[in-house]
DNA sequence: AAAATATAGTTGATAATGTCTACTATATTT
DNA sequence: AAATATAGTAGACATTATCAACTATATTTT
């Protein structure tokens, strides 16, 4: 199946990239925790059980990341009121800096990918990357 | 940029239906081993070299899967004869059934996948996915 | 209200994947 | 013959991922 082999080339060329140029940044955190400090920044209300699912990974790993966050003080944690057991997510200033040069260095290396692409054409691949992964786990 | 996030995703969420289907079968190796093996199917005179920057990975990471694979007698090494560093890959007979079952595997996922997408949508997406990478690797 | 079940987060162990550096041996270029 | 490059190997280590067991709190069932 040649569309399995495109995805994944095209996946590992894009984090190559984008690891290279967080390397010559000064931003010093892996990838995982700027994407985790990046979907932190996206979902409402976060806690790190709707991180694990919406980032489709074991939540033992998600929370690891997220203590090392909180000790670098670039997420702060807040006890939810209404259930013990929970904690809301949000970032610090440091961390918000943080994700600001994060973005920057992501768009800037998928920009480049894709340059001349005329932006309809780009909208049809997400919305099929989209289709392909609601197939995905909606078993038929 | 969403394209990231959409590629991301799909690319998880393939992975993990993959590596599910797997553990299901009597295949019982890595998903690494599992691409390195298909991978040294698909070359012609596969060495480790040529493998590791078609992968786009770590010699070290290739030669140490290879040495693994050439122990449960998976692959098998044979010296090149014009060049004394270097050896040629290619699969047993064991190899190739192994190949051939995990290829089945891939196109049951991939195929589930891409269920009712009309197959010139699908090329597009994959010849868009190439240029991607080819932008990525180029630099202008 | 008490018991059973489910959920959020934590911890420990371990597997899988990826990278870097240094090294040996052979090839190629100068 | 000397310098440089390449193929593969080995050691150390970082990163990413999963599993199972556990505590504490919530929710559902009886």
């Amino acid at each position: 199946m040649e569309l399995s082999e495109a995805l994944f080339s095209l996946l590992h060329g894009i984090k190559h990239q984008i690891i290279q140029q967080v390397k010559q940044s000064d931003l010093d955190l892996s990838l995982m925790h700027l994407k985790t400090l990046k979907m932190i920044s996206m979902i409402e209300l976060c806690t790190g059980q709707k991180l694990a699912s919406l980032i489709g990974r074991d939540k033992a790993q998600i929370n690891r990341l997220i203590k090392e966050l909180v000790n670098q003080e670039l997420v702060i944690k807040t006890q939810d009121e209404n259930d013990g057991r929970s904690y809301f997510l949000s970032l610090s200033k440091h961390g918000l800096e943080l994700i600001a040069k994060f973005n920057e260095i992501e768009n800037k290396v998928l920009n480049n990918m894709a340059r001349d692409i005329p932006p309809e054409d780009i909208s049809a691949f997400i919305e099929l990357a989209k289709v392909f992964k609601k197939n995905l786990t909606i078993e038929y």
